[in-house]
DNA sequence: GTTGAACAGTTGTTGAACAACTGATAGCGT
DNA sequence: ACGCTATCAGTTGTTCAACAACTGTTCAAC
């Protein structure tokens, strides 16, 4: 009954290398993903790559057009106005949830915000990025819910893809202190059981950032519209 | 530029026809899906038997245990729990923005209701049963969130599968008055524009079905431990 | 009775092959 | 120059047959 540590699957292997290529950019948002190559790349046969591809549409990662592939997502202004709604129907929810549980929240959050306080300090911009959203899966963890957990899951994957692009764009992350301030608050107001107050926090918090990514997002469309 | 009405793709019409096999009941909750078989009885390669099961479990239709294959979810009282947080939590940012947007909900809601009543009228449980689904889903579209709407769709799949099942336990929808009624005062409190009331009702609503599902859920998970 | 070794059944994965579709190119007629 | 269509190369969709790896079971030996 020694049941050997499972070697992870072909299939399983092959979709954590790919995703790591993808968020590191290796492949552009909208770039297509050709069976063969990508088979040979990561050393599986082409039926392979296909369920592999097939989980990471799942994912939210990748999308599939018939008789044309797979493309990376490439986040639009009209996704990223629906993920943040859906962050702020979960997020909201965890908020009330919070307030009927405190100890836990205040417990999860807290070791968030320690993290953070860590990738400030290590000036890290990845660790940092991490963080944020390392937060926020944790406010949502309150709720418990596999589901929910799992709907957060893939929105905090295509963030990250967005964010892979936006950071460079975006001049917040380089000065982390009031980013980590902002988180601070957020956890008291959160942990202080005042359900509305909390809810305006966040709401404000998530607005902040939707409209910043909506921007750059405005910007690479028009670059995409213009430059043929 | 006529392109043809693009014949399906194997997978799609194979996952269809295992989609309608599952919900028909025709394999047991729990019960083994063996690749080889299957691919026969569908007509279509083991290869792509193998996609079509990865899209019904993307659809929380079919579970994958490794080295055993897929199994046809089996749901829990766990998952009934989640599944109807998840209902409230969706179903009640909805009825938040329906405020917002009075019109268009009170179209989608009265259509809903009426084809509630034509059901009804019809005495169809199938068409009953949708017809409740289609209410809420209804309510959840208000959102207009794709990914919101998507997951909404997961769930209700997995509640047809639990209501093949339950249906026939409950004797709630052989009396389908009732139930027309409490969808109507769902309707008009929700358009009515008092969230708060709104909210309340819905609650109201779905644990009482939550209670339902969950006793019969009970009854099940008993059954099957008491039988080997 | 416990251990362990062979076994049959199943999933995991491969490689090659072909069909079907797409977009682009080149040629034709006007 | 313009539009049509025939062809073509590249890509995806799908199949098939085979083998490797894993699982639960059966059966024999101790």
């Amino acid at each position: 009954m020694i049941s050997a540590p499972h070697a992870e699957s072909n299939v399983g292997r092959g979709a954590s290398a790919l995703r790591r290529r993808i968020l590191a950019g290796e492949v552009r948002p909208g770039g297509p993903l050709r069976e063969v190559a990508l088979a040979a790349e990561l050393g599986v046969s082409r039926n392979t790559l296909r369920e592999i591809l097939l989980m990471l549409a799942a994912e939210g990662l990748v999308q599939h057009v018939p008789h044309h592939g797979a493309r990376v997502v490439q986040l639009g202004v009209r996704d990223a106005r629906d993920i943040y709604l859906v962050r702020q129907v979960i997020e909201s929810a965890a908020i009330e949830r919070a307030a009927s549980r405190p100890l836990q929240a205040a417990e999860y959050l807290s070791a968030a915000i320690e993290r953070l306080e860590d990738a400030a300090g290590a000036h890290d911009l990845d660790r940092l990025v991490e963080a944020d959203l390392g937060f926020h899966r944790s406010l949502a963890a309150v709720l418990e819910s596999d589901r929910l957990t799992a709907l957060f899951h893939t929105i905090e994957t295509q963030l990250r893809l967005a964010f892979s692009i936006v950071a460079f764009a975006d001049r917040e992350y380089e000065q982390p202190a009031p980013l980590v301030d902002e988180h601070r608050r957020l956890q008291k107001v959160i942990t202080g059981g005042d359900v509305d107050r909390a809810k305006e926090a966040l709401l404000d918090h998530l607005a902040k950032y939707e409209t910043r990514l909506i921007a750059v997002l405005r910007e690479q469309e028009r670059g995409v519209h213009e430059a043929p």
